[in-house]
DNA sequence: CGCAGTCTTGAATTGTGTCAATGTTTGTGG
DNA sequence: CCACAAACATTGACACAATTCAAGACTGCG
């Protein structure tokens, strides 16, 4: 069977029959090959698709009026990004590559299609989706009531938590492909800062970094200081309908 | 036919059918009344259902290792809250009465069905959960890059543009029924700068204050400090599929 | 009427931002 | 493979926004 980005992601969650698979492969169109650094789409222009993931890192930000830039998010492989799109032709957020990229274009008529013939899947997306929205409240708490060693540490424990969903072993060290000005505007500090911050965690024995490899060397203490809880478990699925 | 804060919300957006009707009535159980301050549920406590908000505000929060609280955002008429629990069993936020409420049951084995029954209605709420996340998004934006008097300026023109749904005409002035301490912790500042700050725009002219009652006196210049968007508008659903 | 919860204000402190200069890496073309 | 430019990282000095602490004035409720 042909690889997928989707059927991979949802078959995390749940045995997939062959019928889901069939519905999935048809709604997937050709995949997208991107360098780093490619925007995929841009904050306020058309869009009539998601995206999955199939490799490689992006983020989606949007713009201020005073110039600044926020970063939303960051996304991995398998993830379902552009999800804008699905309630207005115009997309929210920019979705710029981080490093070298695959994704595959879903069109929401084909997700209408889909949600249609095979509710479970449906269901499971709308789970998915309301994941999402946890996640992005955790970012929010984390930016808005954390000082900025604690924001740096949570994005640290973030990402390695990301990481282990993919990686079978456990991961204590990783390559971090962002500058310090990304992870200043996912963390609403300046550039600055974050390299203080960064260089404080190093000296204080928590953190260690080779060139752009970042070894986290006590997580408990990490976790302690922030309450990080890792969202990248199950997701609970009894509720869902039947397979067709 | 029964009164019911789905159909309400859903009817917003589409024109539903009457088997539409009929399912998400089936789907909903009784409805709930809470008093100023009650919570509806807990964090981390177990929650089966999602609740459509039927009349009142609550807020969802989330409480921090170090003490503090981070208000994640509002709820009004029509929304569909403690999406969190279609996730998981454990709920990711607490949810709090703000004023008095009405809330409807929604049982998230019923919201299972539904979806594969109205497969419309499936896609539909799918958009909504999009639409939820920009709205997250949005916030995490303001509070990580924006000073405290544009946060809070942001925060005013938002509640204006979510009454403005449901009130017909034109609205420039609400009771709001925040303290300066929730203020503080939806923006991610401190009571006392949230007093400070509300006594400089007063004072500055652009809004104006009687007991609880606030003015917004020069809108365009807040819109312009801030790049507010209002995002209360139109769903589209053009790719939805047909209704059954 | 009195009390508890709010709001308001001032003064001192702290965390983060700004500005500016220098060092280090990375990638590219010769 | 080297030379160079551009992007990125690092550090210091200083400015400023927001916090903290503290005290007093409202307001609404039992």
């Amino acid at each position: 069977m042909q690889l997928s980005g989707l059927i991979a992601r949802l078959g995390r969650h749940l045995d997939l029959t062959d019928a889901e698979r069939e519905a999935i492969l048809h709604a997937e169109r050709g995949e997208r090959r991107l360098r780093a650094g490619d925007v995929l789409v841009a904050e306020g222009g058309e869009s009539h698709a998601l995206y999955v993931v199939r490799q490689g890192w992006l983020h989606s930000s949007t713009k201020l009026v005073t110039g600044g830039r926020q970063i939303l998010r960051f996304h991995y492989a398998g993830d379902l990004i552009g999800t804008s799109s699905m309630a207005w032709s115009q997309a929210a957020a920019t979705l710029t590559a981080i490093s070298d990229c695959i994704v595959i274009d879903l069109p929401k008529t084909e997700l209408g299609l889909l949600f249609r013939a095979q509710p479970r899947i449906a269901g499971l997306l709308y789970a998915i989706a309301a994941a999402e929205n946890v996640a992005m409240s955790d970012r929010l708490t984390t930016i808005g009531r954390m000082g900025a060693s604690e924001r740096l540490s949570t994005l640290l424990l973030d990402i390695m938590a990301r990481l282990r969903v993919t990686a079978g072993g456990i991961v204590d060290s990783f390559d971090l492909p962002l500058t310090q000005t990304d992870i200043g505007d996912a963390l609403g500090l300046t550039k600055v800062h974050v390299n203080r911050t960064i260089r404080a965690l190093e000296k204080s024995g928590v953190i260690e970094r080779t060139g752009r490899r970042v070894r986290i060397v006590d997580e408990a203490a990490l976790v302690a200081a922030t309450g990080f809880t890792d969202r990248y478990g199950e997701i609970e699925t009894a509720w869902l309908p039947p397979a067709i």
